[in-house]
DNA sequence: GTTAATGCAAATTCTTTGCACTGCT
DNA sequence: AGCAGTGCAAAGAATTTGCATTAAC
């Protein structure tokens, strides 16, 4: 997400004041957010973003692998600035704050062994943890 | 999902023809299906059964944990009928033939590694995996 | 100057709600 | 009989599409 300007150039997408805004609201994010939220985010920076481009905008950048489309339970998705490399997403359940990790060997280990059980070849994955942030760690009943 | 009958039953609420043909449905489908697909299915059972008591049923059978809810690529959720215990989906990306496993000790390894490095407390998680069932991988390409 | 990208409005889903009727228990 | 459950139609969200306009290259 960091040289997302470059990835989009690369890939022949022109930089433009909408996208900028997209991906600015992205990084400042501290947890993941649904389009309507960007939207209202995004109008802060540049004030004739619309929801449409908001849309557009994060096809494209999840196209190129530069966020990460999550599931949450409200239904409506909500995407996260996403590293390089299958990392995975741990969302605190109070306050929606997101972090990214990597998975490791304990995965690849899971999914020979579910192989074996199976005999699936299994190939691609979604994973996500929930839990408590260190911050309401604290505050909690 | 063996056990609906009775397991609606003690929660006090009453098996009627929609509910049968719903239940009937998930436990004959191959894989995971949309309310929609769902309906389609159902109407043959049971001729007046309509979109909204499918939606019901299974928010119903979710919540007494006799259905799991995934997460499917095209934005619309499907259903899978669930063992007891914290089990898993794997999903053929051909065919969509779905079963379920245990996510044993590898899990719990990871989340209490990710615990570790992020300083979160992990409580639950949501896990896919997505692979070719071994009918599918002969046909492959 | 081209052509991709935008943004509005309208169209399409997917899902939920209001309410009179049906049918388990 | 009594009340949970049903199904229709309509409301409410989330997301996509058509098209004239704008702006990046």
């Amino acid at each position: 997400m960091i040289e997302w300007e470059q990835c989009i150039a690369e890939a022949g997408g022109r930089i433009t004041a909408s996208r900028r805004a997209v991906a600015q609201v992205l990084l400042d994010a501290p947890g993941p957010l649904s389009p309507q939220e960007m939207l209202q985010r995004g109008v802060l920076i540049h004030p004739r973003l619309g929801l449409v481009t908001v849309y557009r905008t994060l096809a494209l950048l999840e196209s190129l692998g530069l966020v990460r489309r999550i599931h949450r339970d409200d239904g409506c998705s909500a995407y996260l600035p996403s590293s390089p490399g299958h990392r995975h997403a741990l969302i605190c359940r109070n306050c929606g704050r997101a972090v990214e990790f990597a998975g490791g060997d304990h995965l690849d280990a899971l999914a020979r062994r579910v192989e074996l059980v199976t005999d699936y070849q299994v190939d691609d994955h979604l994973l996500q943890l929930e839990g408590l942030c260190p911050d309401c760690q604290e505050e909690e009943f």
